[in-house]
DNA sequence: CATGAATGAGGTTTCATTCAT
DNA sequence: TATGAATGAAACCTCATTCAT
């Protein structure tokens, strides 16, 4: 989303020419490398430089810091997750709760699966101070687009759709996180799925307004 | 609990004397302070140390080197959500799911809650290099935990506790880490007890082998 | 003058066509403004290129290195600087000496505080390693036409002009710099030009050779 | 004077033990000896910290960073000079003119010329950026005290004293610092102290108000 | 000729850790 | 045992300069 303001976190220069858009993405590419083999306690500007194949100085001309670097590419993760949970939400509206949740899921786990690495690396990226507004940033959009479905829902009704939402997009998350985290261990991982639809639906009906005549 | 087999990541000495004990815990507590004042990133061993009112010397007496020194903090955290945790759930063992659940979670959000800035600076310790056995360990007997209780439960049987209490365990995990991750806005913290309570029994409601009659 | 017989430090080519006039016109300019407003130490080659709406490139077109340009810039600005003094004696030889410090003051401060800023920003130019020839160049020149001048001098013989030159010029120098270096308190401003006359010239009826009666 | 309360330009420890005040006196000196043999532009922490036969680290235990060091090495210096000149200026209070003068040059010219390879380097220090408050500082202490001692004067009396002490101040260091920075021909450099002498006296005279009755 | 992306040596600063006192 | 001065590897970042386009 990178929609922070602060002060030097934007990147410096957009590439316009061929080649230097060549070099952003070797750099970005190279970033994500060195975040897996080495760790983000052992990412070094240089060593992200050397592993894409350019010299330090070229890195400084994209990004004016190392934070900015991972902001982008903490941002474009995010940036991908979210759009898919908004385009998956986006097209189920006024649908009923048991058609919403498994496309929702499938979504979200298939988005943080993709590229199971990197996602993995970059939650510690994530947890660097000054992400906080990034993570705010992308939630809030999840829960949007969640929110925005789960009240066009065709067979119920919420009393406070932030909190639920708030609760579904944590739902996903925790388990999927923890999964990821503990080596994903395959059984658990292939179980993932099924068990997170369950979990998300269930909740769902349980906080559901009976809606009253129709109920019937 | 300390279950790491890593080179220099025991303590030094466990203080026995009067004197050492009370240099531990203000260390301890140095660090915890620290954290919360400059943050993971600047958090050096002689701030430490200045906070503690001991020189760095003294420090480097008891713990190897910072690593340790953080996963000592870390680990007394972990531990005590953890044994809150096996409490709650020993207690509980043989009700019904509707008895057990409240419990566990209460258990779970107020071992969280308790020190609310202390648990949100120790997630980002946590998320740093290494401590990855750490949480795991304190997953596994989280989960153990829960696994034991849900094995007597009187009105129901699953049939993967494996994957179920991973399940419970993540559900709890997830919205409590969102929502302190998330400064806490106060309204969803206090509904946060009890969308978690609705989230775990629904989910293990549903999740349950129906055995209603047969059961006899 | 660029008496400098150092290795590169001449500028590349003398621009004879329109166009390259205006681009070393521009990047003259644009070094006094990024001097003024960065300081020397933050003065880049990038950014003076930029400031003058050039590429890098091209002002290495007329300049082989950073040193070059600031001592064209700072020669420039002395040649000005020892024009008018030369310019300001020649026209007095052979007067008395009340009829020659204070064209000779006024000259030298009017070229001075001309352009004010650039002049207090040049101070530090100069000071910078390296230029000490171009000063003592244009020292050399600005003692020379003061002592031509004295020399002439209808009402006073000197012992050793050299000296004599030296402190006349010195003496004109050290306040000024003083004032423009102190942000220029106008009030001191508006009273430098009277006093100067005055240290000048009772300095140098002072040293005279009193050849009053026997002059004759 | 050290006056300078801005962010980090002041030391960070002062020396309280043995060992750390050989250390500082030895960074110090180096300091000194890098800026004259190696010039302003290429005085690097590290080569100060290499010729004062200590670490890096041990010089950023005293000093911040770089400016710093080089604003306490300045201060230092202008310290010396100041106070000797405080000291000429206070002996001598309410003598005549003629015997205020020759102690003041001797006083300002043998604590510039005292160290002299040290004056000159330093010369090159206070031009660099921000030290412009050191100076303003130490000049205007030492146009106080020659105002302070010229108001006493037993046989003249000035208009705008202010004035007439920056006046003084700057024809005395206009013509040492020439002499200074032209490598000090020693022609002049023997000559300077008379001629200076001169020069201030020769303008105190003309600019001091006749003394009414007692003039006669 | 002009451009501006790329270079990389070199500078500043931090901080975990040691060890003489 | 406690101290805190010293260490120095290693990180981040800048900027003069080149050269392919």
């Amino acid at each position: 989303m990178n929609a922070t303001h602060a002060k030097g976190l934007m990147p410096r220069k957009t590439p316009r020419q061929a080649r230097s858009v060549v070099t952003v993405d070797a750099i970005f590419e190279a970033t994500i490398q060195v975040l897996l083999s080495h760790g983000l306690q052992r990412l070094t500007t240089t060593r992200v430089a050397d592993r894409a194949g350019v010299s330090v100085g070229t890195l400084y001309q994209y990004y004016p810091n190392k934070q900015s670097l991972l902001y982008a590419v903490l941002g474009h993760h995010l940036d991908r997750v979210v759009e898919s949970v908004e385009q998956a939400c986006g097209r189920h509206h006024h649908e009923p709760l048991a058609m919403m949740v498994p496309p929702l899921i499938q979504a979200y786990v298939d988005a943080k699966t993709a590229r199971l690495d990197e996602a993995n690396a970059l939650n510690l990226v994530a947890a660097e101070l000054n992400s906080a507004d990034l993570i705010a940033q992308a939630s809030k959009r999840v829960r949007s687009a969640i929110l925005s479905m789960l009240a066009t829902a065709s067979d119920a009704r919420f009393d406070d759709l932030n909190i639920v939402s708030f609760m579904v997009h944590a739902a996903m998350a925790g388990p999927t996180r923890s999964a990821l985290e503990s080596g994903a261990p395959s059984k658990i991982l292939r179980a993932l799925h099924e068990h997170l639809t369950m979990l998300c639906h269930a909740y769902l009906s349980r906080v559901a307004i009976p809606d009253g005549i129709e109920q019937r």
